[in-house]
Parts: structure tokens; sequence; C-alpha cells
DNA sequence: TACTTGCACTAACGAATGTTAGTTAAGCGC
DNA sequence: GCGCTTAACTAACATTCGTTAGTGCAAGTA
């Protein structure tokens, strides 16, 4: 573990300080700095500033689609996958915060044509949860609600959590995942019969 | 309409600006030529370019807690004050997209003391909202709820919408308060019931 | 030993940044 | 016509920006 890959150290200061102050307010130089080197060497890494962000944005992205896809594969019922998928999402925006921060916020930076390829992958994810609330419906589990207003309404619950999770706070990623998912399912409304 | 004053107009091309770009990607050069003057120009209508950002986002900021006094002076139960809350602060957002944007994500880059006294202005907002809900059990109407969890939720799933709201889209600012505020309340689970 | 590679450096480029100083021209009340 | 205000201008400032070119040195390899 102390002989984690430099270049990655460098991925995750980047996305410390591209958190903090966003991606035009991160200087190469103050990269640098948080490396304890010279603005010029940073090229020895990477190609440019883009590169970071890219490589930032797309390596998070194929991060929740791959665990959307091992969602998919466990074949439960809508409600269960709604949960993993939620379950999942958290875990992995928690594991990464900083760099998840940049994947919610910060890609709309990038240029053509990265930025056309990432609003489709981030489509290709909005769609995998489409498609839960669907079958959900189809079993008879779910409101037959608009389903796009309805994966916005979630997705933003769930990345919120970016903008106020501390990791020694006093909420665990797991506990969160369920009131959330319990939220989502359930809503506020005291249920009269229960 | 036509007389509108010149540093309204400065003040909403500069929220459109820091919305599209962010704050830091936000150049006086680019402000001055979205107002066709010069940059040293636009000394004569603000101090400074912080000045912009701190009157956009006190701005939103008193126009937020404005309404919700006003849902506040009309004495309902909790489920119809937190309706009218959402309603408020739906139609607040989606009039002043540009500028509820800014207020949402660009206000970090304040400087303090201006940052602390935005982060109070913020938390005296969502206090209210933590109210709504206490309320709300007390009546026996809501869930006994993590408040301070819910309201985070909750405003998440207010605030997103700037992320995704057209004024020529296919929701009107009202059914989106009123989808919200059912979410919010009931949730996706059927009620079997019913 | 000789060569290569990895990782850092110094120096500098042209462009862009926020901001200031001083000026100019038009319009208006007296 | 005179003086004042408004709203713009030109020119420039010091600083910072992303990036490039070229160099030095230590470790590993032939």
């Amino acid at each position: 573990m102390e002989n984690t890959n430099r270049r990655d150290t460098l991925m995750r200061a980047a996305a410390r300080l591209m958190r903090e102050s966003g991606y035009p307010g991160t200087s190469m130089r103050d990269l640098a700095t948080a490396m304890d080197i010279e603005a010029a060497s940073l090229y020895h890494y990477v190609d440019g500033k883009e590169d970071i962000l890219k490589e930032i944005c797309f390596g998070m992205g194929r991060s929740y689609l791959n665990a959307m896809a091992e969602v998919n594969d466990i074949y439960f019922n809508a409600g269960e996958r709604l949960g993993m998928a939620v379950r999942a999402h958290i875990r992995i925006l928690t594991e990464n915060l900083d760099a998840s921060h940049v994947f919610v916020h910060e890609w709309r930076h990038l240029s053509e044509p990265s930025l056309a390829a990432f609003k489709k992958l981030r489509d290709d994810y909005e769609n995998h949860f489409r498609i839960i609330l669907r079958n959900g419906e189809e079993e008879g589990l779910f409101n037959e609600v608009d389903n796009k207003f309805a994966v916005l309404t979630i997705l933003a619950s769930l990345n919120w959590v970016v903008e106020w999770y501390r990791p020694n706070g006093d909420m665990t990623p797991e506990q969160i995942a369920d009131k959330l998912t319990q939220f989502i399912l359930s809503g506020l409304r005291k249920d009269i019969q229960a």
C-alpha cells in the first residue's frame, strides 16, 4: 500500500482539488504544489489538464456502469434490484468521494468529442434505472409513474450525497443506502394501516 | 420591460455565464463580450467579480427565505405546508434558473466572511424544512424519520431540478412541484389497499 | 563500463486573468 | 453655453495560466 502508483496519487490529488475549487479553478501549479513537484513535471504523467478530467470522469463512469451490470446479473425482483443499485451507487460514491464529485459536477468542462461520449455514458446509466422502474410496474410492485422524472429524482437524492457525506460522520454508507431506499420506496406519509 | 435596468441585464448575463462555465471559468472579458462592452466598463456597475457572485447568491437566498416566510404565515397542517414550500421553491427556481444554478453550486467560491454568512443563510432555510417535518410527526401525519437526513434528501430532489429543467420542456413548474410533493410524501411503493 | 529509462528540474513562451487609471462623448438641468 | 452625470472607451499593470523545450541525475540493464 506504501508503493502506490505515483500516477494514482496524482489523480487522487487532482480529484480533491477539483472538488474543492472546480475544474477551471484548479491550476496545474496548484496540483503540482500538492504533489510537491514542479508544474512541468506533471506532464511526465499526463498529456494535459483535460486529460486528468477525462480520466476521472470516464473512470468513475465505468465504475458505476460495471456495478450496475453486476446488479443486473443477479436476477431478483425490481424492488430488490433497486435497493441493490442504490447500495452499489452509494458504496462507489462514498469510496471515491472526490472523484464522484468531479464525476457529478465537472464533466461539463469536457470538450468535444469527450463531452458527447460522457453524456452517452450517463444516459446509459440512467436508462438502467428506468428499466428497473418499468420492471417494477410490470411486476405490480411500483406505482405507474413518469419514469424519466422518477429516475431524475432518485439520482438527485443519490448524487446529492457527495455534497454532505463525511467519512467520519454519523452515518455509514450502508445506513445511507438503506435510508435512501426506504425513502424512495415508501416516502414520508404514514401508513395508517401499519 | 424594454427599459430594463442595465445593471440587472449584467447580473442576468453573469448568472447565465456562470451557470454554463462556473464562477472561475467565467472571465470578466467573457461577461463584457456578452454585454457588448469592454471589460473595464463593467466596473462602472460592480465593484469586482466576486461582487457579482455575492449579489446573485444572497439575492437568491433572500428570495427563497422570503417565500418560506410567506408559507409559514399561512397556517395549515404540515403536509400542506410542505407542499406549499415545495411549490414556492420550484417556482423561484424555475423563474430564475441561471441564478438558482449559481446559488446551488457556485457559492463555495465566495471568500470569507461572505462564505460563512451564506452558509448560515442556507442553514436557516434548511431549518424551516426541518421544522415542518417535526410538526408533521407531532400531528401524526409523517413517519418519524431522521429529520436532518430527510431534509437533505428532499432538498436534493428540489435543487436537482436546476440540472434538467428546460422552460420549453414538457412539464410546467407546477406539475414538477406536484410530482415532487407526491414523490416525497408517498414514494414508489404501491399502496396495496388503494 | 556504456546505454537507457524514469522522474524530476529550470527557463521560458504566448495568452489570459482581474483590475486600475485616465479619457471621451453624449445627454440633461441650470 | 456651463457643469455634472452616465456610460462607455483605450491602454496598461502585474500576475497567473497551460504548456513546451531542454537538462540533470540516479537507478537499472546490456
